[in-house]
DNA sequence: ATGAAAGCGCTAACAA
DNA sequence: TTGTTAGCGCTTTCAT
């Protein structure tokens, strides 16, 4: 029997007798054969694997963000048949342009890239190639690339009703100012808050970087000592607002008695964090499988483009209550 | 000039002359010249990739214990141009014998297997084969297969010391019974006690699977309503010992007032949790980094095998106390 | 419906 | 020191 035969069959073709077919799938099956997955790449020039890329946090894996959305771009990419590369944005990642020669090269067909900040402008460069790239959780204005996202001004309104509903009037915010996500939300908390007649001077903010626990309780530190009037601490994400917690509590401050804390995410721990931390949830699985499952839609050319928002979704715990 | 000549410069002989050399060089940068890899890998037959794949726990990604490991995979296999394949060992991944094919097929030159448990049987077959493998953070006892963990065996006994120590006499423990390494915590751990004449009796214990917050939760209302007596959770990790904190607390009850809770792992919100708690540091990114350093040795042939554990190490903070 | 043959882009043994 | 050549294992026209 030759070549090509067994890789007609093999490839599902229709074009090969029955009887035929069946001897080969039972040779195959009983030699336990294995197609050569390079040699298959090379000749068609697909890798059926999908570059995954985050920027260059440190110890970004362990963050249950970016280890949520990850999630579900495995689910997505498994059930195609896809392999997941994964990948880190470091300097040498930039300056080499790995983000190019990952797709070039062939060793993936397709970049989902997580979380990029408005730092990442290398990404434009995507606007001119033609490479499949799709930005997971953000995107960038007045630009052409692909995004899925959560719609995070959306997200800023249903954080700022729920605070002035409760009555609180001076909130402090903390949030990321480095991806233009955050700097959505933060203009469009001030919005809302504006149009109840709460105004800049009683909304302090302070700006950040790394969305972590640590900047989160810096962030409280300062806002708190400099305007003791606050009643509420909006923070970015439930990491920060973890952290400003534990600066409250610490300064023997009671959540939400004194102040009311409120997050953004939901990850885990949220829930089990004492108190039980208000905060929006944001499916971040649904937002890696969705974003996956466009990328793959671009690549089998069911789809040229996407800019797609989904919704976020308020959860009430134990972290806000009336203003004191 | 001809193949041979270009690929022997961009392989880095030194058969060439530095004339000749300075011509390619220059030349294939001008072009901007990527080799594609899948050829390359087809006629070297190494791909240059690892498989790290972790078990199918539920969006396993989030959990910062594997987070953390990956990460310190990702580190030494870029440091070594090494690209990582994720896989998640779903039924179908052990059906159809995917972990076997990845190598097989050449996708991977090696593995990483990230916590395999007790059921993980069918990587005994790694004895026969000789694809190289290692595990990360557990082990198969009366195998020959390679790891690199964690020493759970010390990370009990220095539990056990500082509850003793601090007057306990009466511990619950809620640990998996999954991993050979919690089996021997388990076992460590009433060892210890035991040497001190705390006996089985007043160490009540759960066994659970999925080692998350739920877990703890459930496990501590069980261990507290049937043994009111206790003054001490211990749990087999922090996730545990979060949702062990949860129900305490939502009971009235006060930590390490009333109840000592004390975790495994020193993840992240462990710092900034109320109150903090106390618990191991195990270096997990340091786990990450040393078992694909170790993998890759073995793929190098300077290396012939792996069993090697790493040393927790006391955190203490506020969530223990003398016993009441 | 099946087989023969070319070639994907590279590496490495061998020749020059 | 450099060039020639033969594959690596598969897919895919093109003949048969």
């Amino acid at each position: 029997m030759s070549p090509s035969t067994v890789s007609l069959v093999l490839n599902g073709s229709e074009k090969i007798k029955k009887s035929t077919r069946e001897r080969v799938l039972k040779a195959a099956a009983d030699l336990e054969y294995r197609p050569n997955e390079m040699a298959r790449s090379l000749v068609s020039s697909r890798s059926r694997c999908l570059s995954v890329t985050v920027p260059a946090l440190n110890h970004v894996f362990s963050d249950v963000y970016f280890g949520e959305i990850i999630s579900g771009i495995y689910q997505q990419a498994n059930e195609a048949g896809y392999k997941i590369l994964l990948d880190i944005a470091q300097e040498s990642f930039i300056a080499e342009k790995e983000y190019l020669n990952i797709l070039r090269n062939r060793r993936a067909d397709g970049m989902l890239y997580i979380a990029s900040t408005i730092e990442d402008r290398f990404l434009l460069e995507f606007e001119e190639e033609h490479y499949p790239l799709l930005l997971v959780n953000h995107y960038f204005p007045q630009s052409r690339l692909n995004f899925l996202s959560v719609d995070y001004r959306k997200a800023a309104t249903l954080c700022a009703e729920h605070l002035l509903q409760l009555g609180h009037r001076h909130i402090g915010l903390v949030i990321g100012t480095n991806t233009f996500t955050g700097l959505d939300f933060r203009d469009r908390f001030f919005e809302v808050c504006e149009k109840r007649q709460v105004g800049k001077s009683s909304l302090p903010w302070i700006g950040c970087k790394d969305w972590d626990e640590q900047e989160g309780y810096n962030a409280t530190q300062k806002l708190m000592s400099r305007h003791p009037e606050l009643t509420a601490i909006m923070a970015g994400n439930d990491r920060m607002a973890m952290g400003a917690i534990r600066w409250l509590t610490g300064k023997g401050l009671r959540v939400p008695g004194d102040v009311s804390v409120m997050g953004v995410d939901n990850i885990p721990s949220a829930q089990y964090a004492t108190p039980g931390l208000t905060t929006l949830k944001m499916d971040f699985f649904q937002v890696g499988r969705l974003s996956c499952k466009r990328l793959l839609e671009m690549l089998n050319r069911t789809r040229a483009e996407c800019a797609e928002l989904l919704d976020p979704h308020l959860v009430l715990r134990e972290s806000t209550g009336p203003a004191r």
